[in-house]
RNA sequence: GCCCCGAUCGUCUAGCCUGGUUUAGGACACAGGCUUUUCAAGCCUGCAGCACGGGUUCAAAUCCCGUUCGGGGUACCA
């Protein structure tokens, strides 16, 4: 590998799901690689034996897929490279720049001694220069009694044996940062670039926990969220291109990011824009994808595909595409089309069903409509403006009736793609019901 | 407490580095309108912001200092 290579890692801890913030950080981080041909390593962090579960490092293995942000080294366990560890806080021993120490009731523990009265100054990539001293530092656990080595002892040496040249972290690390540095400093390692990537606050503007809502990327995958929303949204979470273009794709956002962009400021999370930006998506998808995704959330609804005739069902999952924000939502919108017994809203019935109107409308309908041979949009349409016409109502007072006898609400796609997909004799029995 | 980071519409942001081109631009949300077969979608319009106080300068959202507010850290968690 060359030297002017740079290399990235994101190395989660696996104590739960990938969240928000994780994600977008790994995101950077993948955005930082892929921009300029680096490459990206993926480090599992878990050398907390207490909280870490193969069950959380399967998950954030799952969402980095889900999302399209692959590695191209790794994943590297922590947990499996205990003796590079202690071999290096040996040498450190060895040198007198560690010690053991024995605190009551938790055991022996090595200590790395913080050099006294110096400043630790660098160059963030994001926030420009910061400065800490020393003396404010303490020293440092290197390896806990349990054998296990600290966070920043285990970050340092794996940074520096897998040569991260770009540290792409939250800003949270900002602060260990200084301790890390001492620690390069006295392993005689080279210095990484350091970029700290402001938090991300839930709406209320405190950092974004559980009781924001959904905060792992899992749950927004079950939701209905595509990849592609989530993937464009999170770029736009602290970074922007620099003009006003924020629909973008993978490859585009790959090609215009710079980290010199990213704003050195929190950024709320805001569920109302991804939302949107999820129905953009969802209305630029190819119909086969689009049913593709929509399947599992047609089948959790109970109903039976094999049924339905798929060009049908995907002419209907096609119509509410744009009615639709979530995946998840499809499944109520379509009940009446997968289910045989209508669901009948009682406002809806007296409004339009009811009324004398309504029936004597119902009635032409279902007169005009069982002789045709055809029962497509261009045949259906002419019948349903002669009794408009002969009435003398508007189009709706036609509309409404009969789209409340289909799918039992007042709010439905085309009415004539609604007695379409339904076919004639679905169409013929529910009016009739409605009749009686 | 101490250390560190930050502050442009409600939210995400452009502009700030390299001060005048800004009546501060875009997007989401919200409000109104158009379209219409209901709902969406689409299109148009509107609402709304440089936290405050000092400097520097002919000129500051842009540079400097302070205040306030927000956030992070201060573990044998990561």
């Amino acid at each position: 590998m060359s030297d002017n290579k740079i290399r990235v890692r994101f190395a989660p801890s696996p104590t739960g799901y990938l969240h928000i913030g994780g994600a977008r950080t790994a995101l950077y981080n993948y955005l930082f690689a892929r921009h300029q041909g680096g490459t990206m390593v993926l480090r599992i962090e878990d050398t907390d034996q207490v909280r870490s579960t193969d069950e959380s490092t399967k998950a954030i293995f799952e969402s980095l897929k889900w999302l399209g942000i692959d590695w191209d080294e790794g994943p590297f366990y922590q947990s499996q490279r205990r003796d590079i560890y202690s071999q290096h806080a040996q040498k450190l021993l060895d040198e007198g720049k560690a010690i053991y120490r024995d605190d009551p009731g938790k055991g022996k523990a090595i200590v790395f001694k913080m050099p006294a009265g110096r400043s630790i100054a660098f160059d963030d990539l994001i926030h420009g220069t910061i400065k800490f001293e020393s003396d404010l530092l303490g020293d440092q656990v290197l390896v806990k009694s349990d054998g296990f080595p600290t966070y920043n002892f285990a970050c340092v040496i794996d940074d520096s044996l897998l040569n991260i040249t770009h540290v792409i972290r939250g800003d949270d690390h900002i602060s260990n940062t200084p301790k890390q540095i001492a620690l390069y400093e006295a392993l005689g390692k080279p210095i990484p670039k350091f970029g700290h990537i402001p938090l991300i606050m839930g709406e209320d503007g405190s950092r974004l926990s559980k009781r924001h809502g959904h905060t792992s990327i899992g749950e927004y995958q079950e939701l209905g969220y595509l990849p592609e929303a989530m993937f464009n949204f999170l770029s736009l979470m602290g970074w922007s291109p620099g003009d006003d273009i924020e629909l973008m794709s993978k490859d585009e956002i790959i090609k215009r990011f710079t980290i010199e962009r990213v704003k050195d400021k929190p950024a709320q999370f805001n569920l109302k824009k991804l939302t949107w930006m999820n129905s953009h998506y969802l209305k630029h998808l190819p119909i086969e994808r689009l049913y593709q995704l929509t399947k599992p959330y047609l089948e959790k609804a109970g109903y039976d595909l094999a049924k339905a005739s798929e060009a049908k069902a995907m002419k209907l999952v096609d119509l509410y595409r744009e009615r639709i924000r979530v995946l998840s939502e499809i499944g109520e919108v379509t009940k009446f089309f997968f289910e045989d017994k209508v669901n009948y809203q009682a406002e809806a019935v007296d409004k339009f069903v009811k009324t004398a109107d309504g029936k004597a409308v119902l009635a032409m309908v279902r007169d005009g409509v069982t002789g045709a041979g055809e029962f497509t949009h261009t045949s259906l349409e002419p019948v349903l403006r002669k009794v408009a016409e002969t009435k003398g109502l508007k189009f709706q007072g036609v509309a409404q009736p009969v789209r409340v006898a289909l799918t039992g609400t007042t709010v439905s796609p085309g009415i004539f793609e609604v007695m379409e997909l339904l076919g004639k004799e679905r169409v013929l029995e529910r009016i009739n019901a409605c009749l009686i």
